[in-house]
RNA sequence: GUCCCCGUAGCUCAAUGGAUAGAGCGCUAGCCUUCUAAGCUAGACAUCUUGGUUCGAUUCCAAGCGGGGAUACCA
């Protein structure tokens, strides 16, 4: 293969390495129209060597003669580009920089009518038709509501947000699922730690075992705990007491999760998903006929078993334990059943603590004996790590050591949170030093953002002070319109904002938002340092214009992100 | 043992197989009589090791070293 690569820093975009935004495929359909003989291949265009040749023996000009594309100078293939591709978007130039590579400007004037056009297009600039309005489930937190949301879910929450406000963008129609395991023997677990503690405050020796959670919340939730008529401990009465007391713990517990992810952190969702009402509504005996009805259960050992190794699974896995209990496994293949089936959602995106990973094999495999392989996508998060005083501290609800999502919003406000943690790829392990945090929550890149934008409300305050004080008299415009490279290089980030949406809404890095917003930042703080929009009684209204398209899209890039922008700072 | 993730600047992180590897913080030197100096300009500092694939590797493959996680009839 012969590869061209026509790119370049001044140029825009790299074209022959990826065709995925408008532009590209303009460009990439111009360079066919203009050359027959080239054709696409997964992550460039070429022609195949003649045989016994390698790329390296040519320059561009060798390589394209021998492959009978053109016979003329790499300038002349330059320039017929330009020609050819002014007509459909604005190029300027082109130019050779060989080997191989091909550099293409564009046109000022076409630049120009995009920033009019993200003026235009407003909240809608950088929408599109991608996901073809399907819907998709994205299930994210879902932490088990035994004890106080933590950091590590501050991660998980932060970006399902995220990635769902894109998809919302790529023309998708995400559902947002929060999946309360309110059923189960966590559940009596902690029913139980809040009886204990309850009744030592009664006076009551009463021991407190080490499977019980310890965290200061039980303590709390036992201080508040009304039991007139339950004073007497024994191990009888104590799992008498416990299951009259459950459902109100729980009610607790999962109101404060409520409360910490909508009104602290402003993550709504669009259903909080019991599990209990799975066996309720009998969608789990259902599951279970089915499968047996399959030939997939078998039992063992006094439990039963699904055949997941047919389905690539490494082992098989319990759905009943012997005891009788259904294991989580079992509510989980219910749950996807009710999603695909009932539901009818088009695909599945699982945010997942890295700790699962291991929870990915059946729950493929479950999804292939749903009929629905491919439709469910696992995203794994890596745990954060907390540090204290250089020192790393076991995050763990039932020792009762941890920092809550609460505390940490608590301590650097809501902004400065979520950037923090949508900086990071889902792959990296985050290392979380809170007392650093807090010290340097001023330093967080969240602030340059905003100072941007607050800059650019601070510049329409005066321009509309402005126009009140010339009410009447003719607007002064530039007539010639040569633009500064600090505008074109601010302008040429702006337009790539739709092309960013489709890649995310693709391959889920929702940590590209916060570099993506960064870059703007900063070739905003350039322009404003070099070019003035109001000098004296002079006003530019080409840059008037560009100041407006530049805060439409941080201001679509931040209710991506889900934080505030700020017009004084 | 097996499986998953990570290893890039002093620190925290970026970089669809492409040109001179980028930001922020920290460090050095400059810039406020003009739209917010929470800013701008310049400078110093980096791809864990060894092989392989490729015209080209931070990126893909293999092995090694180092760190984190998972290996339940817990979730």
């Amino acid at each position: 293969m012969v590869y061209f690569l026509f790119n370049g820093e001044d140029s825009l975009y790299t074209i022959a390495m990826n065709f995925k935004d408008q532009l590209h495929r303009k460009i990439l359909k111009t360079v066919y129209a203009l050359w027959p003989q080239v054709r696409e291949s997964s992550f460039s265009f070429g022609v195949d060597y003649p045989p016994g040749h390698k790329f390296g023996d040519y320059t561009t000009n060798a390589a394209m003669k021998l492959a009978g594309i053109v016979h003329q100078s790499p300038m002349t293939i330059a320039e017929s580009i330009t020609v050819a591709m002014g007509k459909t978007i604005g190029v300027r130039e082109s130019s050779v920089v060989a080997p191989g590579f091909i550099n293409i400007f564009l046109d000022e004037k076409w630049l120009s009518t995009q920033v009019e056009e993200i003026v235009s297009k407003k909240t809608l600039f950088g929408r599109s038709d991608l996901g073809e309005k399907k819907r998709i489930v994205v299930e994210f937190v879902s932490a088990n509501p035994t004890g106080p949301l933590t950091l590590g879910n501050g991660r998980a929450a932060f970006g399902g947000d995220a990635l769902c406000n894109i998809l919302q963008l790529a023309g998708y129609r995400p559902y947002r699922e929060y999946y309360i395991n309110d059923i189960g023997n966590q559940v009596n677990i902690l029913a139980e730690s809040v009886l204990r503690r309850y009744w030592q405050h009664q006076g009551i020796n009463m021991e407190f075992p080490d499977y019980c959670y310890q965290g200061a919340y039980v303590e709390e939730l036992a201080k508040n705990l009304y039991l007139p008529n339950y004073k007497l401990a024994s191990a009888q009465k104590l799992e008498v007491v416990r299951d009259k007391i459950k459902g109100r713990i729980l009610a607790k517990m999962i109101s404060g999760i409520k409360k910490v992810l909508v009104k602290k952190v402003g993550v709504r969702y669009d259903k909080w998903f019991s599990e209990k009402s799975l066996y309720a509504s009998g969608l789990v005996d259902k599951m279970l006929a089915l499968l047996k009805e399959k030939k997939l259960l078998y039992k063992s050992e006094g439990a039963i078993w699904l055949k997941t190794t047919q389905y690539g699974d490494d082992k098989d896995r319990v759905l009943i334990k012997a005891d009788g209990d259904p294991v989580y496994f079992l509510s989980d293949i219910a749950l996807r059943y009710h999603r695909f089936f009932k539901r009818k959602f088009s695909k599945e995106i699982f945010i997942l603590g890295a700790d699962h990973h291991g929870y990915q094999g059946r729950m493929q495999a479950a999804m292939s004996i749903l009929g629905q392989a491919g439709k469910l996508d696992i995203l794994l998060i890596q745990l954060v790590r907390l540090l204290k005083h250089g020192q790393e501290v076991r995050m763990s609800k039932r020792s009762g050591t941890f920092v809550t999502l609460e505390e940490l919003v608590d301590e650097v406000g809501v902004d400065a949170a979520r950037y923090f943690f949508l900086m990071y790829d889902f792959n990296t392990h985050m290392d979380f030093n809170l007392d650093l945090a807090k010290k340097k929550s001023k330093d967080n890149p969240v602030y340059y953002v905003q100072y941007a934008h607050a800059r650019i409300c601070s510049i329409m305050r005066k321009l509309s002070q402005f126009t009140a004080a010339n009410k009447g008299k003719k607007p002064h415009r530039n007539a010639a319109k040569v633009l500064e490279p600090a505008e074109i290089g601010l302008i040429k980030q702006l337009i790539k904002w739709p092309e960013l949406v489709a890649d995310i809404a693709r391959s889920y890095q929702v940590h590209k938002l916060t570099s993506y917003a960064t870059t703007v930042a900063t070739e905003f703080h350039t322009f404003y340092t070099q070019c003035r929009v109001i000098n004296g009684k002079e006003v530019n209204y080409d840059r008037v214009m560009l100041v407006r398209a530049t805060r439409q899209v941080l201001q679509n890039v931040f209710a991506a992100m889900g934080v505030s922008a700020p017009e004084k700072m």
